[in-house]
DNA sequence: CTGTATCCGATAAGATACTG
DNA sequence: CAGTATCTTATCGGATACAG
């Protein structure tokens, strides 16, 4: 969505704290607004842009979009263009994608049950 | 550190999703910068602030002071005040804090090994 | 249907100065 | 030693308008 300024402490550090562990690298991503719900409702089978749309209720296109392509950028869905018209596509999970959905309800499951918020 | 404002979509957004799943709530407090790594330092025996301060070297006091404030509020750290002049304080980790940070060294794990960044 | 472009308000991180 | 207060800047999420 946007880019990192390149002379600022606040890039600095972060670049410092993702060289130190990829830990930061895999939080700054998955804490994105509304991604784990993208990913979580792909793998609940809504496919598509709108079928994600819908489901995600208040989501708006933009963010929608970036999430999408986030993830296929960081392999954790594959998108495929199906033809005819009007232009179709479809989002399905990778391996990698199905795993991390995996952790991320063990963290769920822990936040749901032993955090105090 | 600062309040959330009450009339904006950003703010009603952020408060649907914590409240479809804890999963969210959770993640907005781990992705803040350096907390995860306050969590570790504390858990590899650094229990006091200058010493923590030390092994985090370029966290301000600013945000060491916030994040620890966190831990303790949502009780993944206990923090206890040692008799004395100066005044010292001792942090440690809870029975919540230590399972939270196996479960990061999860994801941790599949961060190093199996992500595309 | 599946997006992109541009602008703006709200928030998070950091700089600096100060304190019991 | 262990923090707090105030201010600034960068970034993120969202609104609106538009497009192949």
């Amino acid at each position: 969505m946007s880019e990192r300024k390149l002379s600022s402490t606040n890039y600095y550090n972060q670049s410092f704290l993702e060289n130190k562990c990829s830990l930061n690298e895999l939080l700054y991503l998955v804490s994105k607004r509304w991604l784990t719900e993208v990913l979580f409702s792909i793998e609940e089978g809504n496919n598509r842009f709108t079928s994600l749309k819908e489901s995600l209720e208040y989501i708006s296109d933009h963010i929608l979009a970036d999430r999408l392509r986030l993830l296929e950028q960081h392999g954790l869905i594959n998108k495929s263009y199906l033809p005819g018209n009007p232009p179709r596509t479809e989002y399905v999970l990778t391996s990698q994608g199905s795993e991390l959905s995996d952790l991320l309800d063990g963290l769920c499951n822990f936040a749901e049950n032993k955090m105090q918020f």
